[in-house]
Order: C-alpha cells, then sequence, then structure tokens
DNA sequence: GGGTAAACTTGAACTATTCCAGATGAGTGG
DNA sequence: CCACTCATCTGGAATAGTTCAAGTTTACCC
C-alpha cells in the first residue's frame, strides 16, 4: 500500500517524503476532501507537518497527475486520487456531499461541443447538481448551511 | 433598453434603482464579467456606488434568476445576463476567456447521469476546458499568466 | 559519506468576499 | 402630494482560503 504511493512519487518522478506518502493515503481512503480536512488527515500521523507542506505537496501531486483537483461553483477545493478516467461528480447543493459518476456517454461525446468557437478542447467536466438522499428527505429542517465561498 | 431592465425588476420583484440598472446594463453590454468589472462598468456612470451593494446587486439578481453565476475552477466569479436556457461555457486555461455554447444533445440528455446514486438532480453544469483560438496560437511566448485563485 | 537541488518550516501577506451598523431612498397607503 | 417603513446603499472592518518569501532540512546521485 505504501510501497504502492512510493512507487507512483517516483514513476512521475518526485522525492519520496513522509508528507507526500500521508497525502497519498489519505485522499485514497478520503477522497473528496478539502485541503482542510487532508491536512487533519496527514497531522494525524505527521503532527509538525505545515499546512504550506499540504498545500504545496497538492500542488504538485496535482501537476504530476497522481490527484486531480475538483472545485465545484462557490466550494473551496477538494482533491482525489482517482485519476485518468474521465468520470463526472454530483453535488449536493445542501451539505457539500460528492460521488463519482461515470461517462454517461463514453470518451467521445463528452468532449464535443455543438460548436467550438475555434478553442481547442482538451477536456469536458460535467458537474451534476442537486439534492443527495439524506438532504433531500429533510430539507425542511432547519438545515446547517453548508460553509460556502462564492 | 433600460426601460427593459426596469421592467426585469419589477417582475421579480425587487425595487428599481440606479446600481441594479446599471448592473443589468453592464451584463448586458459585457458577459462574463468579473465582479470587480462590473464594480468598474458600474462606476463609469455612478462613480459613488460602493463595491458592497455591487456585491450585494449581483447576489440579488442571482437569487431572483436574472442573472447567473459562473465560476470555473480556480477562477473569481463571473456574471451573465443570458438566463433560461441551459447553455454551457468554453473556458481558456490561458487567458480565461469565457464563451458560450449551445447544450450539444438538447435538454434532457444533459440532465442524465448514469447513475444518479440516489441524488435528485436538477441542472448538470458543463465546462469544456481548452485553450482560445489567440492563445493555441502564441502558446510559446511567455504568456501572461491569468489571475487564478486556485 | 558529501554535495546539491528539491522539499519543508515559519510567518507574513494577499485577495475575493462577507459582516456589520448606521444612513438613504423606493414604493405604498393615507 | 406627503409621510412611513423596510429594502437598499454606504463605509469600514473582518474573515477565510491560498500564496509568497527567506531560511533550514533532507532525499537522492555520485
Amino acid at each position: 500500500m505504501t510501497s504502492d504511493f512510493e512507487a507512483q512519487l517516483r514513476r512521475v518522478p518526485l522525492r519520496v517524503t513522509r508528507p507526500r506518502l500521508a497525502v497519498l493515503a489519505a485522499l485514497h481512503e478520503h477522497p473528496h476532501s478539502d485541503t482542510e480536512t487532508v491536512i487533519a488527515l496527514v497531522r494525524a500521523q505527521h503532527p509538525l507537518v505545515s499546512h504550506q507542506t499540504v498545500y504545496d505537496v497538492l500542488r504538485a501531486l496535482t501537476d504530476a497527475g497522481l490527484v486531480r483537483r475538483i472545485q465545484p461553483a462557490g466550494a473551496v477545493a477538494r482533491y482525489e486520487s482517482r485519476v485518468g478516467d474521465n468520470h463526472h461528480h454530483l453535488v449536493c447543493r445542501t451539505c457539500g456531499a460528492i460521488v463519482d459518476v461515470d461517462c454517461a456517454v463514453g470518451d467521445a461525446p463528452c468532449l464535443t461541443a455543438s460548436d467550438d468557437h475555434g478553442f481547442t478542447v482538451d477536456e469536458a467536466e460535467v458537474v451534476y447538481w442537486g439534492s443527495c438522499p439524506a438532504c433531500a428527505t429533510e430539507h425542511h429542517h432547519s438545515d446547517p448551511p453548508v460553509r460556502r465561498k462564492q
């Protein structure tokens, strides 16, 4: 498990450090975590890791393609370690929950705009907005509002 | 033109004020503007309008459905007055330019996820990422990097 | 083991946005 | 047409997420 993450880092290549292994492990077990959550998870094992290091690591891993940054409108950045496919996300407007959803129509149609206006398109990102099962059933209570940036 | 915006506000209903008319006019002539740009456009006619008022107006108009907020990952919020259809956007990774694109497959398929995991989906947002014609041809120069938040 | 660039720590800075309290004014009813 | 009232606007301060910068440590190559 750990050696798997080590191999991922060496393949990129990036130096193998404790903070990077801890971030990869955290995202593997808690997909769609935001930075604050990743910091807490990393510090559970290595209390002395600085927040700046986690920001640096997340950027390095994202640039290297080992993790993917997702940022629904009005929310903080979240990260996931599932990369390489083109899957999309369901996002709950109420509680912010995110779940993966496979691309509905395979790869190709997802990249095809009706008129590309001369753009060179390399990715089509789809976000399905709605309510998760839990929030849909109790939307009349005093919902604790999600912290949103917007 | 101005009376058209006035009618829009009364229909919602929202009070008709100079800041609101100015924001609607600004977005009508400069779609996909960010807040800073809207503030500048409004102040061209009404120099004394505060930035907080523009933020308030944009929120009120968004909540009322007269404008739509769009916020590509890692960028500041932008606004447009084209509402009511479900069109999508092409976004240039280099310069941040945004252009509208009609929904490729009509309405219904756009709302259909391959597996909704129990979510109640009310909107499918599609962002096509790539390079605009200008940036695609000169991507080797020292591109002035776009100010991005991420 | 020693050298070196990459990575980490610490602490401050920055930016977009929001919060707050008080002043103003648009719409309504007299 | 005038007064009332609540929505709206002003001005200023605060917040949160993220980034910048300088100096120290450490992973990797020889």
